[in-house]
DNA sequence: TTCTTCATGTGACTGCAATCATAAATCCCG
DNA sequence: CGGGATTTATGATTGCAGTCACATGAAGAA
């Protein structure tokens, strides 16, 4: 197990076709691998996109200080939930075919009470979240532009409301 | 929170253009909703599939029980730890665009050590299961089973060695 | 038995994202 | 200030899953 300080890794796995499904973004502040700690085997492949700071936690000292310590298994069972809540929201967001759609989501997922949602990184990471490729997403952000429901300048994006019939 | 007794449960969400997006098949011995636990609200549907038997757990009671009792919140953790395992495995699947090799890619996860996985429910469930039409799967069986790469007898289904060149 | 329902399957067509190609804009480094 | 790399775009084409229509078969009820 790892928590990463700094740096941004990629958690990806290699399909059988030779492609690459990025399976999720780690930044700074998370933990990662907690599956590893309950099963023996844990298969996919880290990659740092960035020069990365990477803490590791040896499996048996790690399980031992969290059997050992009610309070902090706590917090840990905790992270696993918004985890895998974070988990079912990519989920769900793969489901929506229509790539102006799925964009759209996502922002309502990301932003702020106020609509807006400041890109971090480049549009081709997004389209790499959002499992499009970056052609797709520029021309649905083009799309979504064009047609009034939402507002870009520079990395802010923002939700315009969807005008009453 | 809740436990499966019997029955079948679909947990869904609706997308705002009005589509169901199937988040996770629930079988009986299944907990479900844990992450409800750690934030106050959560949202999506449940939907019962067959006649089923559900017990509910209060919130604050299994709360405290959890945190009165490490050993089943090691046990409980696991289970959160498993389910994010599994969500992850199916969003890797939804990123296979080619129908084919999606299902080659969900029998390679479920079949046991001879290449072999026993049909649960009907096809129908599998096509939910995997993000496709249900036509979409039954040609897709259609074309492995064509090209020798699986097999199909009933409700088995068997993955055929890749021969090599 | 017949009628209904649902799972299974196949064919025809369409829509849309992937793919390939190309180019302008931007960033970064020396 | 170049100049190469990367990002941000846009156009043309294609592949493939979705969609609709329809047929068959099996299970259950009347």
């Amino acid at each position: 197990m790892f928590f990463l300080k700094s740096g941004r890794l990629r958690m990806q796995r290699v399909t059988p076709d030779g492609g690459t499904v990025s399976l999720h973004i780690v930044r700074p502040g998370e933990t990662c691998a907690e599956p590893s700690l309950f099963s023996s085997r844990y298969h996919c492949d880290m990659l740092a996109e960035t020069d990365a700071e990477v803490w590791l936690f040896p499996k048996k000292e790690l399980v031992d200080s969290l059997r050992g310590n009610p309070e902090s298994l706590w917090d840990f069972a905790g992270g696993l939930a918004r985890g895998l809540q974070g988990m079912r929201q990519r989920y769900e967001l793969k489901q929506i075919r229509s790539a102006p759609e799925r964009v759209l989501q996502l922002l309502r997922l990301r932003c702020d009470d106020s609509g807006a949602y400041r890109t971090s990184g480049s549009l081709k990471d997004m389209a790499a979240e959002l499992g499009l490729t970056h052609e797709a997403l520029y021309r649905a952000m083009a799309a979504l532009e064009r047609s009034r429901r939402i507002r870009r300048s520079a990395d802010l994006l923002q939700i315009l409301p969807t005008k009453p019939e």
